[in-house]
DNA sequence: TGTTTTATTAGGAAAATATCCTAAGCCTTC
DNA sequence: GAAGGCTTAGGATATTTTCCTAATAAAACA
């Protein structure tokens, strides 16, 4: 297959998105070594990666989440919105499969953590040239054993009345005035507690917490 | 003022902690283009960056803070109380102002954000050498005017060690695990939480988590 | 320099909470 | 109309938190 621009090389021709030089630089450096690998643009923000997408069209995103403005999971959404083509790795410090699984719902292809060899990246983003998909193996085993367990979001699993004491956990309430809120019996809440910790994997209500904030069923 | 090992150069000798090896090759490819610094070795983590101190004697160590182990504050701390002509850069992608008063307290002589421009750390590197202090005049415009404002955090109360519990405690750690971690025994781990509620008036992890994130510290 | 304060560490005892097991009453569904 | 899940909650036990006390070390102060 050849480049669709003329006068450019047969290389993989990427775009780097992270919001921080440094960590830029550090791709450039593993991306030289490579002879069939090309970095066409960078940007430092998920609305220039939009914009630079439409300008340089490149074979691979390369993608981290965490950036100020948009984010990057809004920046795949949109990308891949305009392109469903778009081929974006994203490359994120996030281990936790909850990434994973909204990094490839908005649209990616591919997901390795900044913790992973150096190597890895190279060989992401061939692999996602090629028209492939990539996740890190660790992570990806994880995700499968999820999907097996059949669960969707974490609170999929959640009962209204789950649901609801679930809220109030993360809100900071404790056992005896959900109780009272709700006008339930201590041991009722205390015991859905425990049966909300054990479903969510949380073993503290800060991990509930966390978790509602991240999906935005509370605010900080 | 000449090298204190004969038979090497006068350049700078740089310690680099980073737990990810591709921000540590970031950092190694902006330091190549100088020819006033070197960098003589590199830690993955807050335990390694001690014993690497020890038998490199680097004139400044670039860390970071969030690591596993022992954490950057933690190794600022040791590296300081064995040598109190350390130099010590913190690298760190937090922004929040108290994670500089935090490592200001351990004995760091500098802060910059990974978000600053590559030559700020460059240049940042050079002042710590020539026994100056280097914060990122961003961060030190805010806090300056937070000290000015007579503003206090929440937090800024708290001594280093509650500081430290606290944000174990708003990640998700239990008890036990804090106490393993910081090799402290269960009692002091759980005083100290309930101490730390006390002063930030929370009454639940889940106050404490909300907080964290809220102020920046935590991810959700 | 000597004194006071503050930080860090942790044990004991009692109170509070969480966990695990069990079970009744109620819907829904097949 | 039987099965299965949801809501409710008690009992027994285990774990955790709280409050008090105290030793040691370091830092601030006078």
């Amino acid at each position: 297959m050849v480049n669709t621009l003329p006068g450019t090389s047969n290389k993989i021709r990427v775009l780097l998105v992270d919001d921080h030089a440094v960590v830029r630089a550090g791709y450039q450096m593993l991306l030289q070594n490579t002879d069939d690998i090309e970095v066409v643009s960078e940007a430092e923000s998920g609305e220039q990666a939009c914009k630079h997408y439409v300008d340089k069209n490149p074979d691979v995103v390369v993608m981290d989440l965490s950036m100020p403005g948009i984010g990057g999971l809004e920046a795949i959404r949109r990308i891949v919105a305009r392109d469903a083509d778009a081929k974006v790795l994203v490359f994120s410090m996030h281990e936790s499969t909850i990434f994973v699984e909204q990094a490839l719902q908005a649209g990616a292809r591919g997901y390795i953590t900044k913790s992973s060899a150096p190597k890895a990246l190279i060989d992401a983003i061939r692999e996602l040239a090629a028209g492939k998909s990539h996740i890190d193996s660790e992570i990806a085993q994880q995700l499968a054993f999820k999907k097996a367990k059949g669960e969707d979001t974490p609170f999929s699993d959640l009962s209204t009345r789950e649901f609801e004491i679930f809220c109030l956990l993360a809100e900071g309430l404790n056992t005896s005035e959900i109780s009272k809120r709700l006008s339930l019996s201590y041991k009722t809440v205390a015991n859905y507690s425990t049966q909300i910790k054990s479903k969510l994997n949380a073993s503290t209500v800060a991990e509930i917490a966390r978790l509602a904030i991240r999906y935005k069923i509370l605010e900080a």
